[in-house]
DNA sequence: CTGAAAGCGCTTACAG
DNA sequence: CTGAAAGCGCTTACAG
């Protein structure tokens, strides 16, 4: 059914050597020879079994890539970045979502045999020895989401969330905010998720009357989406505490506290500012329109996979930080009261 | 650095003949034999090197799934379904974005021996030729979209959007709506879109006023994104023809278009009801609430696998039809003109 | 410039 | 119940 190389060699009249040497190492082979092998190639339609070239080479040229969930638009274009590139340089990506079978997948990426992984979430379901685990088997990783890994082992990119929550905070408190809440969703013990850090840095700093008490945590499992926003700002809302601005941990999780505000009476901007991080398209075509900490996500996901690769061409790990940028539209605006 | 099943033969002391037996087809081996070899396999963190097994029993174990692009969270519920249940069988599979990349994700089929593959979109940018060669090659394939495929070689699983289509017009007619406009982005000539088939019928069968002047058909390469629903719209809008409602190819335009519609100072529903096909989560969230024909999308992509599944366990090919389900919400109401 | 041969890590009849 | 051996389709020194 299919042709194997060995179909090539016979109708070419060389050796299976030949076909592989004309195949991967052109120039190697004279060009008559290489010429009569590519016909033969053509009429069998052949193509190299990639499985059995991963048999000798030991390299399989896949590559991992693990999200939290495709819900989040976010990821999306995290791996349109990460896979255009891999596929430039002929990996094909596998994308791994849904935390709940991490053991699976890592599981998977041993057996299989992938060059290398993406782990691009925040790893508040796992944990690290995980990775260190396949490290050892001679898997190349890139985290993601400040997991605070051994830098010599796995190589890691993160966004400046300090410094981008210190840009909010200093946004809102020019427009005249001081009762600044905080949607998380995540936790104050999740030492990777450093928005909180910086979050309660600047409470301090800007010397905020709320202190602390602004600031929602989640719980296990930290989920973010746009039904949990709605709640935790119902949550806000309903603990009668007094606020002029919600920062949300993402933008799903802003769009959900903008229904549950405008639900209660609460007028954006007028009443509450709402910021969100990532930048997703739909904040575009919300209303009003959201104001959020942005990045370049497709180019975010394009330097994990260089980073990715030169760990597996050249090894050696590497760190790197990406800064985020304020994209201010319609959700936010001077405080009136 | 990782162990291999001679490794565990020689701990376990037996062949490794007995090691493969032991971990596929146990009973087949006497339970203290069993034993040691399981205890190596413990000892040693062994785990069967997937490559070489797909060497030798011809499958690889991996299916594909192309989509058109994860921007559209319709996807990602279908791909959480197709996933789960694949994985649940011990498949991996490979998320193939973009459409621009189709003729590689192709050859990568072939070259890397996917079992089967979900095709899963609309296939307004491919010949159905090119499924023919993958299962030429011996490659299962599963198409949605209409796409009008031979039966007898790939089996096909669509929504009744002939149906769905019937069923909102009716809706909408019951309102006192009857110029109804569909932005579609696609195009009469694309056989496999029966919704423009659909909304003409029934323009037709209720004696609609408005004829075809309302249908919005796009041009290649068909986008059918928020921008895409807004700029239609826009388009509709700017054309002065009077409208009272719009459906939209998909809650994506519908959005798009919602937001057009506001800017212009045109309330919703007040002055006209939108509708967007798919149900994604976003609709819940907007204002006003979106109405849409929505159907379960994690149950889809399970039936596909269970679909490709039988095809490459049994064989022989198979077609189902999806039903979709109304689910009215905010953005349609009575006709007040 | 080209080919014979070993090897990658499994599975699977088949013989004992 | 267990093991020796062939085979899956490539690559890669190495010899000629």
């Amino acid at each position: 059914m299919k042709a194997t190389r060995e179909d090539v060699a016979k109708m070419a009249g060389v050796s299976t050597a030949t076909v592989s040497n004309v195949l991967n190492d052109p120039g190697k082979v004279k060009k008559s020879t290489a010429d009569k092998v590519l016909e033969a190639v053509k009429a069998l339609d052949y193509r190299p079994d990639m499985i059995a070239r991963s048999m000798s080479t030991k390299r399989s040229m896949q590559l991992g890539i693990v999200l939290e969930s495709l819900a989040n638009p976010f990821f999306g274009d995290i791996v349109r970045g990460f896979e255009n590139a891999a596929n430039e340089k002929n990996y094909f990506v596998n994308i791994c979502t849904g935390f709940n079978k991490l053991d699976e997948y890592f599981d998977n990426f041993i057996t299989r045999r992938v060059d290398g992984v993406f782990v691009a979430a925040i790893p508040y379901k796992f944990n690290v020895d995980k990775i260190y685990n396949l490290v050892q088997k001679g898997i190349k990783i890139v985290v993601s989401g400040n997991v605070c890994a051994d830098f010599r082992k796995v190589s890691s990119i993160e966004m400046n969330h300090m410094g981008a929550m210190r840009e909010i905070m200093e946004y809102l408190y020019k427009l005249g905010h001081e009762r600044i809440a905080y949607i998380s969703g995540l936790g104050k013990n999740l030492a990777y998720d450093l928005r909180i850090k910086g979050y309660l840095d600047m409470v301090e700093k800007l010397q905020l009357p709320c202190g602390e008490e602004l600031l929602i945590e989640g719980k296990y499992p930290y989920s973010t989406g746009m039904e949990d926003g709605y709640q935790y700002a119902r949550q806000l809302i309903d603990s009668g505490k007094e606020f002029t601005a919600v920062i949300c941990v993402n933008d799903l999780v802003a769009l959900g506290a903008m229904k549950a505000l405008k639900e209660c009476g609460i007028r954006i901007p007028e009443d509450v500012s709402v910021i969100g991080f990532d930048g997703i398209e739909f904040g575009k075509y919300w209303e009003p329109e959201l104001t959020t900490m942005s990045m370049n996500k497709v180019e975010f996901g394009e330097k994990a996979f260089e980073m990715l690769y030169s760990n597996m061409i050249k090894g050696g790990t590497s760190y790197h930080e990406y800064d985020m940028e304020l994209i201010v539209r319609n959700s936010t605006s001077q405080c009136r009261r």
